[in-house]
DNA sequence: GCCGTTTTCGGCCCGACTGTTTTCAGTCG
């Protein structure tokens, strides 16, 4: 709502309040807690006290949250009746012109908008022409099959191709990827590259011809713009080789993160942008980050932590933390294998992780209740523990420096008791709770499930605590706070699964465990041997949420993670 | 409408591309 008042606002040639609104709505949205929650805790103070929100803005979302509506957007939106979010997803549509469409033609969302171009009405306004109403077509089109965001992993196919192609050409002196997918966003909108060229033409004409390509926004010297036939959307930016650093922070973002910088280097008396950083027309920083974050009197800070929660004031602090590595990792804790729904048996698995440079993996089949899975009994686990002492025996004899470890993933029942007995939980190395089943319970109710799984001494890890799955699934009601605390008390390690889709833990769930001392695992969740590339998008999100190698147990020597769970 | 190393008034990030215009407004990132 609040982003439909700025927009209603920008219509109407407001200055600076649609900035305000906008502002808020996107803090609201990054908040660690809901806005509700804090208004029901802590009453409208509270809420002035999230960043960019004052007296006013606290103030309509207290009516919001009493009566359910507010009294100044519905006047807002009486004036100038239109669906704002289903026009404004139409490729360039902005609240002026869809003012000037409703005013003129009356138009109030995206039927009435394909009717009128389909018309030849659109072309005939001032403001419009022909290839404007061409455009409003196609990009209804787009708004039909749009897709949304992309699940990070996933698109990283696509952005890796696409890069592997640009970087093929000889004219591309160096090439990276930057925006949400450098910071590596659990989803993301759009890809950028970013190029370093003397002779920018040929790339440009190579990217907007490029196979996949289905169409082109922009077609620039300095910068292009196409949609994939995926859907992702991909931009091209060539900028000079003094300038490279500036550009890749601002092309980076995020957006918040740049306009901090911005107005920090303001108050310095500089002007950043993205070609550099200025101080009248002498550029004094520019060539690299690293040069422009000193500059502004700060550490260096990691692309994962540019979202504006913290990270500027504890660069210019000095106290950012040293992130977990993309290569830190020595074990993988959570493998499926074909003993229930996983599509490799456990030599293949040990030996595809071993290729991958780890040094040990959890075998985590899963347990009868999931009886769709093939999921284990208590006779098949001691057949398969038998399995898995013979293969580090036959692994041992051939001087192979691997261990596969036994453990389970093991469903939590509805009442928080576990789908195999302890007798069983106690030979195994790790055992790790999941829930996969009524993921509608109260909030209470599926919080006291957990919370009594992780008072059972044999349960070492909760896998995929809050059971989301990232555009398909939201995660099932849980108290994440008196689960953090539980972790805490019961010394339970919380997983990071890495695939590209749970992501669960998400990154501000991570960062509360590492405030509050709890411990993690990263996970891939493989079913199969090409799985254990996905173990780069949990290490990501770990990072994300400021884990160093401290929070995250399997990047410890096996004998000190398995000390530490005993 | 928000905010404060320019602190309770006066600023607010900045540039590229497109289309329609003939110098610029709108949109986007």
């Amino acid at each position: 709502m609040l982003r439909e008042i700025g927009e209603y606002l920008e219509m109407q040639g407001v200055a600076f309040k649609p900035r305000a609104y906008e502002k808020a709505a996107e803090s609201i949205e990054s908040f660690q807690e809901e806005a509700t929650d804090v208004y029901r805790k802590n009453g409208l103070k509270a809420i002035e006290n999230i960043p960019g929100v004052g007296v006013s803005i606290a103030e309509k979302i207290e009516e919001l949250i009493k009566t359910g509506k507010s009294k100044y957007y519905q006047q807002l939106k009486k004036k100038t009746p239109v669906n704002l979010s289903e026009l404004t997803a139409v490729e360039g549509l902005g609240p002026r012109s869809i003012r000037a469409l409703y005013q003129k033609l009356k138009i109030r969302n995206l039927k009435d908008l394909e009717k009128a171009a389909k018309a030849g009405k659109i072309r005939k306004l001032s403001g419009f022409g022909e290839k404007s109403e061409e455009n409003i077509l196609k990009g209804i089109e787009f708004v039909k099959k749009s897709s949304g965001r992309f699940i990070f992993g996933f698109a990283m196919q696509e952005v890796r191709l696409m890069e592997s192609r640009l970087k093929s050409l000889q004219e591309v002196k160096r090439l990276e990827v930057a925006g949400s997918v450098r910071r590596r966003k659990e989803t993301v909108g759009d890809a950028d590259f970013l190029v370093i060229s003397d002779n920018p033409k040929p790339i440009m004409d190579y990217f907007v011809s490029a196979p996949e390509v289905i169409r082109v926004y922009a077609h620039g010297q300095t910068k292009s713009a196409v949609k994939l036939k995926s859907g992702l959307d991909v931009d091209v930016r060539v900028v000079p080789e003094e300038s490279y650093g500036a550009a890749l922070a601002y092309f980076t973002g995020s957006k918040d993160h740049n306009i901090k910088l911005r107005s920090i280097a303001i108050k310095k008396g500089y002007k950043l942008n993205e070609y550099g950083l200025f101080r009248g027309v002498k550029r004094i920083a520019g060539r690299t980050e690293e040069e422009i974050y000193k500059a502004l009197g700060m550490d260096y800070i990691e692309p994962e932590l540019r979202e504006m929660t913290g990270e500027i004031e504890a660069a210019e602090d000095g106290k950012l933390p040293k992130l977990i590595g993309y290569k830190d990792l020595k074990g993988d804790l959570q493998v499926q294998t074909n003993w229930s729904d996983g599509a490799h048996s456990i030599e293949e698995m040990a030996k595809a992780a071993m290729a991958v440079g780890l040094e040990y993996i959890l075998i985590t089949d899963h347990t009868k209740r999931l009886a769709m899975t093939g999921g284990l009994n208590e006779f098949r686990i001691l057949k398969q523990i038998e399995e898995i002492n013979k293969l580090n025996l036959k692994f041992q004899k051939q001087n192979l420096k691997f261990r596969i470890l036994k453990g389970t993933e093991c469903d939590i029942l509805k009442d928080g008791g576990m789908d195999l007995p302890d007798r069983i939980l106690e030979k195994l190395d790790i055992v790790g709770g999941s829930i996969h089943s009524l993921f509608n319970l109260s909030k209470k109710e599926q919080t006291e499930r957990v919370k009594k799984a992780m008072d059972n001494p044999n349960v070492d890890i909760i896998f995929h605590p809050t059971g989301r799955l990232i555009n398909r699934r939201a995660p099932y009601e849980i108290d994440m706070d008196e689960i953090i605390k539980t972790a805490k008390k019961t010394k339970m390690v919380l997983e990071i699964d890495a695939f590209p889709d749970r992501l669960d833990l998400k990154d501000e769930y991570i960062r509360k465990c590492v405030e509050a001392g709890v411990k993690m695992s990263i996970s891939s969740d493989a079913h199969s041997v090409s799985h254990f590339s996905v173990l780069e998008y949990g290490i990501a999100q770990a990072r994300r949420g400021w884990a160093t190698k401290n929070d995250i147990i399997n990047v410890w020597p096996l004998d000190k993670m398995l000390e530490m769970l005993k």
